[in-house]
DNA sequence: CAACAAAGTAGGCGACGCCCACATCCTGGC
DNA sequence: GCCAGGATGTGGGCGTCGCCTACTTTGTTG
């Protein structure tokens, strides 16, 4: 049970991402210090250090920890749902909804650093798959003929965009109050009459 | 020409501000620092603090000039512009995401400071006036019949989700490289198609 | 079991935000 | 005119931070 202090942590760099994520979601990425980390874990200042080289290196594990958690919710929507566009949409909606809104730093950290160009290769491979598997959902719509032609990528993009707004705005308290669960159906529909195939004339 | 080092700067304010902006956009925010901004400006490092009185209230003005900038490029866009919903939403989001991606960093800001609660009334104002803009654009196409009816809040936050998410993720570099001004046009069609009128059978 | 790498410790450096006491400038009421 | 007081800027000090280096303890492996 080794619970007592002992010189070594056992597994201090899993520690430190759990309780990393723990302070980022319950007083946001400013409250994030190293050192401050180091106390809460009994461990030394400079102990961190050996696990991530700076400060940065744990926010990119921290983001990779989301991007993983992500696709997981993700991809649990999509077992738990039918194979027509809409109900993959609106399932894939929902977990990207409730994923921003409890844990919106998360996703702001995620999103701060994709871009950086020395992000690590992970990192960067973690957001590649997560934009592949959108791509797949539309292309697979495009094939059933529920979303109209043209470019995936394109298609992707407007779509994705809306529910990022979304998402980001609902996760920063951005939407007047009374905007609620009920209203992603509306968005869903909002957003498949903006990807519905041209009706022949 | 008192160009000389005076004892009182004159404006040191809107010296702040200025030189604050330039760095946000330059070299992001982590590089904002109180104390080389007054280094900068060849004031002491506790000079800035007559003027705001934490780091903090200095990102709310930030942030407060904005949204002034943004409200006056959508101002200017809407002057600039036909009457019918299609053309004024073309401008506007040509606007937004001209504005997302030339100050990212501000755009950043101004949304990460919205949602605390002790923003100041300023701020708050800021946005609320901003937001208001955008309704009076969506009920002015509802009475023209082209856009389709419905509480005009929901219909703003779907068309405003979109343009915010699209704009977030081009103003970060998460886009694919080639899409580009010209598919700003798909978008805006993409997003009339989304909240166009119901056919009627 | 000795050598070595991994993991943690202790202390120091410069920069930061914030606070204080003090200096200088400016202005309005006498 | 002048001078009292507010506004503005100075300088120093405090605690914290990220990062660095030198050292110690632990675990592994030939």
């Amino acid at each position: 049970m080794h619970t007592r202090r002992r010189y070594h942590h056992g597994d201090l760099r899993a520690a430190l991402l759990t309780r990393a994520e723990e302070t980022l979601r319950e007083k946001g990425p400013a409250a994030l210090s190293l050192r401050e980390l180091a106390r809460d874990l009994g461990v030394s200042h400079a102990a961190p250090s050996r696990h991530f080289k700076d400060k940065q290196a744990l926010l990119d594990a921290l983001a990779l920890v989301g991007f993983g958690r992500l696709a997981e919710a993700m991809a649990a929507a999509q077992r738990g749902t039918g194979e027509s566009f809409a109900e993959r949409l609106r399932a894939g909606a929902r977990a990207y909804v409730d994923f921003a809104t409890a844990d919106a730093e998360l996703l702001d950290l995620m999103y701060s650093i994709k871009h950086t160009p020395e992000a690590s290769e992970e990192l960067s491979a973690a957001a590649q798959r997560w934009t592949e598997e959108m791509m797949s959902l539309i292309v697979d719509a495009q094939r059933r003929g529920e979303v109209r032609e043209g470019s995936p990528e394109r298609v992707g993009i407007e779509v994705f965009s809306t529910l990022h707004g979304y998402a980001t705005l609902a996760a920063s308290d951005s939407l007047p109050p009374d905007v609620c669960t009920q209203d992603l159906d509306e968005l869903v529909a909002y957003i498949l009459r903006g990807c519905a195939p041209e009706k022949s004339a």
